[in-house]
DNA sequence: TCTGTCACG
DNA sequence: ACGTACGTGACAGAA
């Protein structure tokens, strides 16, 4: 598992799958291989060519005979044995075989992979002219801009036009809104102006010189007409603080496309670019390039910022325009209806809320943690026999395996240094007591800089609390993600990462903290997408998921299932989630391949109906080209077809996971949604506070707290009711640890 | 800006 | 012979 396993030779295993994501498909990434610089680009165009030529290759081995492809090339006098001959010089025995026959086989065996694959002859000039346009026309692609594009853009100052657009607005069914801010922070910065338009090639700028100027359009937001903005959630913020409330129905352009293209990204630029082939105005050519020197909105000349703005609501409103009629004709719809924009306004109000964090509590454990980090430091330094930078892998990579000769072969990463990856050194642990050291050090050490330090920077200055951001427009699969900082992946696996939940605490002493999760969710959610009978009966039951499996795989009864068989058996169901083979299980579990497999076998067999939900997965994603979760979110899987086995598997894995991973995060979405609605109309002063993907963390009155935890429950456990019942559980504490 | 590592579900 | 479990984000070091 510590391999770093290309997929795309040349590239680390991460970042190949990052670009298969933001790319689509391969394919996708080799038509622009032009596109990328130095090492990356020679390998890509070294390995499109080479994919080209397999998958030649590949043509002659599915459908067509020698004497077809002589013929065709007029090259009937080339002898056989001629070939017989070359072929074997170049040593390509599969392919002697298949093309010229074996005298052991009858017929020379057929591939029948490819459906309706097309003859040699097409797909060879196909191919051909397919690569060459891409790459010319990528290249040739000219996108209109201001400068030549018919627009008409009014900056709107005086009081008696600013009335006049406000009323012209008002009579708009739907319109688009853009603000300007003097940063990205909605507690501190302000807006200095508002763009407005409801017809392509029109907009408005109004500057914001008082808050009364904002607040004078108010009622346009609070009526009921449908407002378009793209990440919506922003500006939610923003008019938050002049104490407007955008009332729906929204159109975000950016959930639209998340919806439509799941992998790909939805920056307005882009989207502008691909849907309306027009380039906006950079927000660089205004404030500059990041980092010092950058200007504020603020500092913008008017009549400059003014083209910026009306030509952002501009944009926009075409961008409805393209993808409104997109996002309805699509299964995705409904969860764009019902999930995805209910949702913005639930967020906004989480982020706004935030969560309170002791920030003394955590310098205490900062200055423990360091005099640990010291004492490691210090006898790693001893056992190398001289002082380096134990954070740096190559450095690291060069002590163990150069000077300590910790393992003569020791593997390598894509860039040549030593993997020091921590599966690495737990294997190395016993040979060397430095390895153990090395391990206690990554741990302190990562937990002091990412979080323990990290945090109380990270405390707001009005609020004195933490505030997230999510970011609803990124997992591919339909997730939330939280950064700056991220707040999904504060540790709990181990005794001194825990710590640090002890920080997340409630807003007062008239406040806990209540924290809902879902029971083993995607299990469920398989079982009851599969419907297998085995697994929905162990949930009917109510028995322990994986001593019920263990149960099952190892022929015993429920009762005499030991701690080694229940462990297993929950690996298997973690692994399979995803796709897992009888290599990983066993890597996983430290058993030999053969156990692993033994296991999988016995597994699928005494649960069929989970095969043939990974089958039908795949085979969904063969014909559709995407799979989708129970309420219709889409994830397209281009590479689904791929020649190269690697891609293809990942794509085949994605199909099987993405279904359930997705029907996850819809499912909490949903209760989300209805939670923060019920809290809202019974007027509660509990808040959402966070998500963490099958856990909500609220901030809950004490006189609330019996209310609060039937209502989040009951909310969750019906907010999309399954084959199978789904259960969640409950703490409550002083704190995120005591409440987990 | 990329890579390796590691934190979470 | 190849490569082997999904989805994220942050930090430090290297290029």
């Amino acid at each position: 598992a510590s391999d770093n396993i290309p997929g795309i030779p040349g590239m680390g295993e991460k970042t190949a799958k990052k670009l298969i994501k933001q790319y689509g498909s391969l394919e996708n990434i080799l038509d622009h291989a032009h596109e990328f610089k130095g090492k990356q680009q020679e390998n890509l165009i070294q390995y499109r060519e080479q994919a080209l030529l397999s998958k030649q290759l590949a043509t002659i081995n599915v459908a067509v005979p020698i004497d077809h492809i002589l013929e065709h090339y007029e090259l009937k006098d080339i002898n056989r044995d001629a070939i017989q001959t070359l072929f074997e010089e170049l040593e390509f025995r599969q392919l002697t075989k298949r093309v010229l026959g074996d005298s052991n086989e009858a017929e020379a065996p057929v591939k029948k992979v490819a459906p309706a694959a097309p003859d040699l002859f097409s797909a060879l000039s196909e191919n051909a002219t397919d690569t060459e346009l891409t790459e010319e026309q990528a290249a040739a692609i000219q996108y209109h801009t201001i400068s030549g594009t018919e627009h008409d853009y009014q900056l709107i100052q005086d009081a008696a036009a600013i009335d006049q657009v406000l009323n012209l607005f008002m009579q708009e069914n739907v319109f688009c809104f853009d603000t300007e801010t003097t940063g990205l922070d909605p507690l501190t910065d302000r807006v200095i102006g508002l763009a407005l338009s409801a017809q392509k090639g029109k907009g408005y700028y109004v500057p914001i010189q008082s808050d009364q100027d904002l607040i004078k359009f108010k009622p346009l937001f609070e009526q009921s007409n449908v407002k378009i903005a793209q990440n919506l959630k922003f500006d939610l913020q923003m008019l938050r603080q002049y104490g407007i409330e955008v009332k729906p129905p929204y159109f975000d352009t950016m959930l639209a496309h998340y919806l439509l293209e799941p992998d790909k990204r939805h920056g307005m630029d882009e989207l502008s670019k691909q849907y309306l082939q027009y380039e906006p105005v950079s927000i660089e050519a205004l404030i500059g390039k990041k980092g010092k020197g950058q200007l504020t909105m603020d500092q913008v000349d008017v009549q400059v910022l003014k083209d910026y703005a009306a030509e952002d609501a501009d944009v926009t409103y075409q961008l409805y325009e393209v993808l409104k009629p997109m996002i309805e004709n699509d299964q995705a719809n409904a969860v764009f209806q019902t999930v995805e924009l209910p949702l913005v306004p639930v967020l906004a109000d989480m982020e706004h809320e935030g969560i309170k964090v002791d920030a003394s509590f955590l310098q205490a454990y900062s200055v423990e943690l360091n005099q640990e980090v010291k004492a490691i430091e210090q006898r790693i330094y001893e056992q190398a026999g001289e002082v380096f930078n134990i954070a740096s892998p190559l450095q690291l990579g060069k002590i163990l395996f150069e000077k300590l000769q910790l393992d003569e072969k020791a593997k390598k990463t894509k860039t040549g240094q030593y993997q020091t990856g921590e599966d690495v050194l737990i294997k190395l642990s016993s040979k060397h007591s430095i390895v153990q050291d090395i391990l206690d050090f990554r741990g302190l050490q990562k937990l002091k800089s990412t979080y323990v330090d990290a945090l109380p920077e990270l405390i707001h200055p009005l609020t004195h609390r933490v505030h997230t951001t999510f970011n609803q427009a990124v997992a591919a699969t339909g997730r939330l993600s939280s950064t700056n900082p991220n707040l999904q992946n504060i540790p709990i696996r181990t005794a001194r990462g825990r710590e640090v939940r002890k920080a997340f605490i409630a807003r007062d002493a008239e406040h806990v903290i209540l924290s809902a999760d879902y029971s083993q969710i995607e299990l469920r959610v398989i079982a009851s997408m599969s419907e297998d009978p085995g697994m929905m009966e162990a949930f009917n039951q109510g028995i322990d998921i994986h001593t019920a499996t263990a149960a099952k795989v190892f022929g015993v009864p429920v009762e005499s299932v030991t701690k080694e068989q229940r462990y297993k058996a929950k690996s298997v169901n973690f692994g399979l989630i995803y796709g897992q083979g009888a290599f990983g299980l066993a890597e996983n579990l430290g058993i030999s391949r053969t156990e692993a497999k033994q296991i999988i076998d016995q597994y699928f067999e005494q649960f069929p109906g989970i095969r043939q939900y990974m089958d039908k997965a795949i085979e969904g994603a063969r014909s559709n080209g995407f799979v989708s979760t129970l309420l219709g979110r889409k994830r397209y899987l281009r590479d689904i077809h791929s020649a190269n086995a690697t891609v293809r598997s990942f794509a085949e894995r994605n199909a099987i996971n993405a279904p359930i991973q997705g029907t996850a995060a819809d499912m909490i979405k949903l209760a989300m949604i209805n939670i923060h609605q019920q809290i809202k109309s019974q007027q509660l002063k509990s808040k959402l506070i966070l998500q963490v993907h099958d856990e909500l963390l609220l901030d809950v009155h004490v006189s609330e707290l019996e209310q609060v935890k039937q209502l989040v429950l009951t909310e969750m456990q019906n907010a999309l009711p399954l084959k199978v019942p789904v259960v969640a559980e409950y703490g409550v504490g002083q704190n995120w640890l005591e409440a987990h």
